[in-house]
DNA sequence: CATGCTTGTTATTTTTTCTCACAAAATGTG
DNA sequence: CACATTTTGTGAGAAAAAATAACAAGCATG
C-alpha cells in the first residue's frame, strides 16, 4: 500500500464502522448513510485483498486483519485529529518558560515576549534570566535567548544576527566632547565596562594606543548602558541593547566606528523531536521580530 | 476539529507540501496538479483558521503551527500506512511461536497448524509443547493452546468448546465385548487412564460401584488413545483427540454415556495492547476451526 | 411465520476534487 | 535593465468520487 494512495475517506469509513460494527451507526458518526459506508468498505476490502469483516450472521465481526487495521488507523487518526485540535490560538495553553540575559530581559526581549504574550493570550509566560554565553539550557526551560559565540549544536538555533557595537553616550556629553571627536579624543573620557572586555577589542581595532583615561566596570551591560544614558560615560553596546534609548533620545552614539562583533544572538532550545508549539510560535515571533 | 470531520484530502496535499515545500513536486508524488494542491491547501488555513505556510519571496516555508501539524500528519499517515502495508497475506514474515500440549500436537493441533503454515506460507512456525492445565505462558511463546479448568484473566480467551468425553476403544475389542454393553460390563474391562483421573469421575456419574478389574496408567492422553487403538482396553477421550482415529476405523465409541467436562480447551496469549497481526491470525483459524 | 433489523446492490444524484488556462509576483540571466 | 523562467494563486468547467434512495436478501426474535 503505497503512502501516497491510501484510501482515506475508505478508511475513515472503516474506522467507524469497526467502532460501531454497525454501519448504520457508523453513517451516523460521518453524516452519511449506511449504504456509503457500505461502499467505502467494500472498496477498501478490493484495494487491500483483505477481508476485514465477518458478516456471517447478519452481524458484523472484525477478522484479525480488520483488528490490526484498526489498530493503526485509530491511532493514526488519533494522532493527527490531536496535533489538529492544538493549532487554533485561543486552543493553546500552558506554561512557557524563557530564559533570556539580563540585558536582554532589558533592553530588547521584554517588548516581544509581552507582545507575544498579548497574542496569545491563553499561553502563560515566565521568564528567567540566565548567564549570556550558555551552552546549555537547564531542563525547565523551553526556549532561551542567548549571547556569545555561535556553538555548532542542533539544538542551537542561531539567530544569524551580529550587530556591531558603537560607543554611545548621552547627547549631553556628546555635546561637551564635540560631535566629530577622534578615537583619540574619545578615550580620554570616562569608559563604561560591562565585563567582557569589548572596549579593549574595539581599541585594539582601531589602533588607539592610548590608555584610557578613567573605567567604570559593570557586570552587564544593561548597568553600562543605564550608567551611559545617564552621562557617565560612553559604553560599547549594539542596536538591540541601545534601541529604545536612542529612541528616547537619551542615548546618541557618539562616533560611527563599529566594533565587528564575533559574537551572537541566537536561540537555545530543549532537544525534543516533538518540539511544543509553544516553543515553535515563540522561535517563530523573535525570528519575524529580527527580520522586520 | 472534530475527529469525525478531518479534511483527510487536504491534509494529504499538505503533507506533500510540507514535505516537498514546492506545490508542483508535491502535486507530482500524488499525481496531481499543482492547483490541486493550491485549492487544498487554501481550503485547510481555512478550516483551521490557521496560516501553515509563509509565502513571502515565492518560496514557501512552513510556520510554527505548520512545522506542528506536519509532525503529526507525517506520523499519523506512517502509522496507517505500516497498518495497510503489512496486511495481505504475502507480506507476512517472522516466526509464529505456537505452545500446546503433546496430546493437542498429536491428536487434533497439528492439522490445523500445518494448514494454517500452507495459508500463510511466509509465516514460520515453531511448535513447542507445554503441560495442560497452563495459566501462564512463557515469554517466548506467543500463543498457546491449552487444556484445563478456565481461568478468568484477559490474557485467556476461551475458545468455549468443552467436548464430553467418550470410552472408546478399538473395533475388535468392542466386537468381543458386544455392542450393547452395559456400565457394570464395561468396567470389567481393561480402563486406560491417562493422569487426570477421569475414568473416576465418570464410573462417579454413572453409579459403576464396582471397582474396575484392569487398569493401565498413562501420563497423557495421546498415550492412552494409541493403547486404546491398539486394543489394549477402554479410553477415555474427547472428540477432538479421537476424531482421526475413529474416521480411520482404529478407535469407535463403545458407549453413549459421556462424561460431562468442566473442562475446555482455551487459548492463551501474551498480554499486549499490539497483539501482532500473525498471532490474532492464527487464533482466527484457530476459532474457525472449531467452529466448522 | 411474520416482523424488524441489518447488510448489500444498483442507478442516479450530489459533492468534491482536479484540470486548464491564465494571472501575478519574484528570481535569475544575459 | 529587460526578459525568460519559476513559482504560487485563482476561477470556471470537467472529471471523479462519494452519497443517496430504493429496494433486495438474509437472519433473528418473538
Amino acid at each position: 500500500m503505497d503512502r501516497r494512495q491510501l484510501p482515506l475517506s475508505a478508511l475513515r469509513a472503516f474506522e467507524a464502522a469497526a467502532q460501531t460494527l454497525h454501519l448504520g451507526k457508523a453513517g451516523e458518526q460521518l453524516g452519511v448513510t449506511h449504504g456509503a459506508i457500505s461502499h467505502q468498505i467494500r472498496a477498501l476490502e478490493e484495494q487491500l485483498g483483505v477481508v476485514l469483516f465477518s458478516r456471517a450472521n447478519n452481524r458484523m465481526a472484525l477478522t484479525a486483519a480488520g483488528i490490526s487495521l484498526y489498530d493503526s488507523v485509530r491511532d493514526g487518526f488519533d494522532l493527527i485529529a490531536d496535533g489538529a485540535r492544538h493549532l487554533s490560538r485561543d486552543k493553546m495553553s500552558g506554561t512557557l518558560h524563557i530564559a533570556c540575559t539580563q540585558t536582554m530581559a532589558t533592553c530588547w526581549a521584554t517588548k516581544h515576549i509581552c507582545e507575544f504574550s498579548e497574542h496569545y493570550p491563553n499561553i502563560n509566560i515566565r521568564v528567567s534570566v540566565i548567564d549570556a554565553m550558555q551552552t546549555q539550557i537547564p531542563k525547565d526551560i523551553d526556549i532561551a535567548l542567548c549571547y556569545g559565540k555561535p556553538m555548532e549544536d542542533e539544538r542551537q538555533l542561531s539567530m544569524l544576527v551580529s550587530p556591531p557595537l558603537y560607543p554611545v553616550c548621552s547627547p549631553t556629553l556628546l555635546n561637551k566632547i564635540g560631535h566629530s571627536v577622534s578615537v583619540h579624543r574619545l578615550v580620554e573620557q570616562t569608559l563604561i565596562h560591562e565585563g567582557h572586555g569589548q572596549w579593549s577589542r574595539w581599541l585594539e581595532q582601531y589602533k588607539a594606543r592610548h590608555t584610557p583615561v578613567k573605567n567604570i566596570y559593570f557586570s552587564n551591560t544593561s548597568q553600562a548602558i543605564a550608567a551611559a544614558s545617564q552621562g557617565y560615560g560612553i559604553a560599547l553596546a549594539n542596536s538591540f541593547e541601545t534601541l529604545e534609548f536612542i529612541k528616547n533620545g537619551q542615548l546618541v552614539h557618539c562616533l560611527n566606528k563599529p566594533l565587528d562583533e564575533p559574537h551572537n544572538y541566537y536561540i537555545l532550545r530543549q532537544h525534543d523531536a516533538y518540539l511544543p508549539l509553544k516553543v515553535r510560535l515563540f522561535e517563530e515571533w523573535i525570528m519575524r521580530a529580527l527580520h522586520s
